[in-house]
DNA sequence: CTAGTACCAGACTGTTTGGTTTGTTTTACC
DNA sequence: GGTAAAACAAACCAAACAGTCTGGTACTAG
């Protein structure tokens, strides 16, 4: 889409004519001002992310050990960066937060709800497998939660310097790689998988 | 910055020039477009990102052992990060990237050289702590690099939309708190300052 | 069939844009 | 102190901009 590519501010509504190949009027009739298309398209895009987020809390939704749990959701979005070659689309936040003085407040505060709701749905993840380790317990569950969408913006932007995909998928994956590393006290002695977890006890010391 | 606030395609030159109390005159004297200016802009930018990051080494040249001297210079930055919170400046790469197609190509490649350069320095620091743990060998030194700079974007976006210094601070500490539970074998048994590296061996296995 | 309304096309408008031109001041140098 | 060039100021311009207006079509209800 062209404010992904360029900017809002660097679209022009003529442009956007164009593309949808449309009217000025039909434009002006749906949208009371290009602000509001913005929002319009920000909204949208939220629910897509946040549907996005529930798709990966579902897919760990029946995995009880919650270091596990964690390192499926991490998982999860790690395969879904596959799927991101494709459409090279890039994230809407990125020129909101950008060029959040030229838009409505009401579109600011989509994306930080966006965010906030990563924070606090991954948190909920993430707190019981954080107690279980010492190196867990030294981290506070609101800024590893936080961590996971600094990854996908960071991704998204070294992807489109690097003009690959690849980075994000890298991105991830390093991330996994560091949160299990942090999760997993036993790290590589067993194969991972193998490993049965719950023989080696609840969590050590205190 | 006026491009910081609100990207480049959303920044006048007439706006600039307000903010320089200078006139079209000696603007374009000067930057034969805007674009150049925004090169000019970028490239000084680079500049001063790169001088952070030789600082960065500088401050750990004189450490021996490559976990704590990883740890150190993840350290310098999470303290930088303090400094970051008077002047709310935000990253110029940002914009850049949004808005690549209206900027000259050369602006673009100077944002990939400060992405490249600060992978392959971080890299030399960080390949032999790898190796120095199972889990760290299990991770691509190229990608835990480049996952610094992603941390940066991240907290910059977060800072932006949360309108708080701390996310950047935040992000830049739980990287370092998952590096070293990556990289320290012994994590949290002794207190980390006191423990004699080196007693307890080089690289555990293989 | 008529009337009202949602929908849409595109000409039009006042403003702002990046950039140019013309002319004036400052600086540097012999 | 004369002069050439660099540095600057501001009026000016064509194109592009967001948004409006007018007029027309398609549909729905009575």
């Amino acid at each position: 889409m062209l404010v992904e590519r360029n900017g809002f501010g660097a679209t022009s509504v003529d442009q956007i004519l164009a593309e949808a190949r449309t009217s000025k009027g039909a434009f002006f009739h749906h949208f009371e001002s290009k602000k509001a298309l913005a929002r319009a398209l920000v909204e949208r895009y939220v629910d897509v992310d946040l549907a996005l987020l529930a798709q990966g809390l579902d897919s760990v939704a029946n995995v009880e050990d919650p270091v596990d749990r964690v390192l499926g959701f991490l998982g999860f979005y790690e395969c879904w960066a596959q799927e991101l070659v494709s459409k090279d689309s890039g994230c809407l936040y990125i020129p909101v937060l950008t060029e959040r003085d030229l838009l409505d407040d009401a579109t600011a505060v989509a994306v930080e709800r966006a965010i906030l709701t990563w924070r606090v749905e991954f948190v909920t993840l993430l707190r019981p497998a954080l107690a279980t380790t010492a190196a867990g317990r030294c981290i506070e569950p609101d800024e590893l939660a936080d961590h996971l969408f600094a990854t996908f913006e960071g991704g998204y932007l070294m992807c489109r310097s690097l003009r690959s995909a690849e980075p994000m998928r890298a991105q991830l994956r390093v991330l996994r790689q560091l949160v299990s590393a942090t999760l997993v006290r036993d790290f590589g002695l067993p194969t991972r998988s193998a490993r049965a977890r719950g023989i080696n006890g609840a969590s050590p010391g205190r």
